[in-house]
DNA sequence: CCTTTTATTTGTAATATGCAAATATTTATT
DNA sequence: AATAAATATTTGCATATTACAAATAAAAGG
């Protein structure tokens, strides 16, 4: 099957060093590990700390003195959640919506520079490869599949 | 460009599992960091630390520490330069090297069986998809072009 | 020669990680 | 209801990772 990992390895290499060039928003510097949380957190409907280090596959020790760090930068908010006391709801702080935001602009803006060195057909095909990769991983027994 | 970064998002992440999940080769365990070290020197033809520290795009007093503990498993071995004496030569030691194969069989494996879930028509359109989107990060000039 | 640059290592301090254990609360079982 | 088992989160602790500054050593330039 040819040079495939070498491939992946690329690709994985140059979009990791993509994440972590946009992780500077005005004063405030994040971790890749930091602004991962802040994406998921944004991205998930009301979750739990349990509900979003499973997501990240970040032990849950890790995660909640990472989410301790998050709440005293001011940009993540724990909520106890009435209906099971063990339980606290994270969400972002206008401060943390504000920077998440950010990075989701910086991060669009390099993709769509990158687009913008292919066709329309071409940018289509390469959306839609990644579409069918990212479902025939999780169909796979081998690694993503309990998680996702 | 409607979710652009989430499916990208999901892919680095699965991705990123599998490679994690990859790292324990027999007795010997390695962090993703390592387990990259020994890829980058495999592929390189007789490089210096300083080389394959900047290929990882790892700083080089971190690299530097990361080698040493390679050394100390005997996966790594440092060989003096003559031209240049300020220069280490890195390669692998056969156990790097087995365990190097290791690793990869293990990627491969992995990755052939997540193509396995696709059509040869789709499996070829989503390798051309990677490669072309490799060439235009490379291409670049937000992030990755100074690197690569 | 002497200064500057480059490759690598070490000092040091901050940060991240994960296992084991503690705590608090809920759910299940008798 | 009382007790046991399970779940969510936090802390203790020991180790690993990281990166800046400075040290060392060798090469290159003037």
């Amino acid at each position: 099957m040819e040079n495939v990992r070498e491939l992946f390895h690329t690709m994985t290499k140059r979009l990791g060093l993509l994440d972590r060039n946009c992780c500077t928003v005005g004063g405030i510097e994040l971790s890749l590990v930091q602004s991962h949380i802040l994406y998921e957190i944004d991205r998930m409907n009301e979750p739990s700390m349990q509900q979003v280090a499973d997501a990240l596959a970040i032990d849950i020790t890790t995660f909640s003195r990472q989410i301790q760090t998050l709440v005293k930068m001011n940009l993540v908010k724990k909520t106890p959640y009435p209906q099971d006391r063990r339980v606290y709801i994270l969400s972002l702080t206008p401060e943390g919506k504000y920077v998440t935001a950010k990075i989701d602009a910086e991060v669009n803006e390099y993709l769509g520079e990158v687009f913008s060195h292919m066709s329309e057909f071409e940018r289509e095909t390469v959306l839609r490869s990644i579409r069918l990769l990212n479902e025939c991983m999780a169909k796979s027994s081998v690694c993503c599949k309990p998680l996702f």
